[in-house]
DNA sequence: GACATTCTTTTACAAATGTACGATATCGGA
DNA sequence: TCCGATATCGTACATTTGTAAAAGAATGTC
């Protein structure tokens, strides 16, 4: 625990989240129903994994009816950028090309995809 | 634990993993040399992470002289390929696009990154 | 208003993780 | 051969993670 002003996310918690970002704003069943299929876990386990990001900041709720519905509460854009650079550093060492690379070599990203993205590089946005 | 033939290595674990990768063969002291600054763990702690990650079929060891020199075990391109599906899954659902996407807004890859990328998907490797 | 239904809360618990101390073994010298 | 310096081994232990059952509360329905 270095100095993290928000608690990680364990690998279970992390697809969680991803799914309530996925649909925006989520009850506990609806978080279930998006599960992929190899991955059936209990109602309640999600649960848990719902009430833990909470905790730990990653989620807010409010109620609609008896249901909680959960949505997002710390920036997504932040929460990936903690994320990947984590990853990179653990399995790269921070260097993010061979993790780009290993993509392009396995057929995971296409050739109109690294177009899409010189696009993105020539104007850097929001500026 | 889904069906995987090996057992998932934990995040300090890959980090330890990834030096011994780029050392290529090395004792704990060596190791624990390589870390970089801003995460200073004991000694002890390496070894243990270096003696679970022999465990769980990462690593494997031989002497030299008194140290114990370790080195992989497991092949390097199958592990990064089932840790970075995983994590893909995880936090993206599986599609790498928006994971090269985030690292080309924030510049985390270059414009010849990008041209040496598109190289390696024109001429599909090892055909 | 009693019931079944649907949710949430509480509580549990084994296994994995992160971190490390103390005891023991080994090696190179004096 | 005894010593100090290094290493490893065994062990420990608080947390976090993954997973979930059981108990309690809110709701719509006859």
């Amino acid at each position: 625990m270095t100095k993290k002003e928000i608690a990680a996310m364990s690998p279970a918690e992390t697809e969680i989240l991803r799914i309530v970002w996925e649909l925006g704003a989520a009850t506990v069943l609806e978080v279930v129903d998006q599960l992929p299929p190899e991955r059936q876990i209990a109602y309640a386990t999600v649960q848990t994994l719902l009430r833990r990001l909470e905790h730990k900041g990653y989620l807010k709720h409010k109620s609609r009816g008896k249901a909680h519905v959960f949505m997002a509460s710390a920036r997504k854009e932040e929460v990936i950028s903690r994320t990947v650079k984590d990853f990179l550093n653990r399995l790269f060492g921070g260097d993010p090309v061979p993790l780009v690379q290993y993509l392009a070599e396995h057929g995971e990203i296409t050739r109109e995809d690294i177009d899409g993205l010189k696009k993105l590089i020539d104007k850097p946005k929001g500026k």
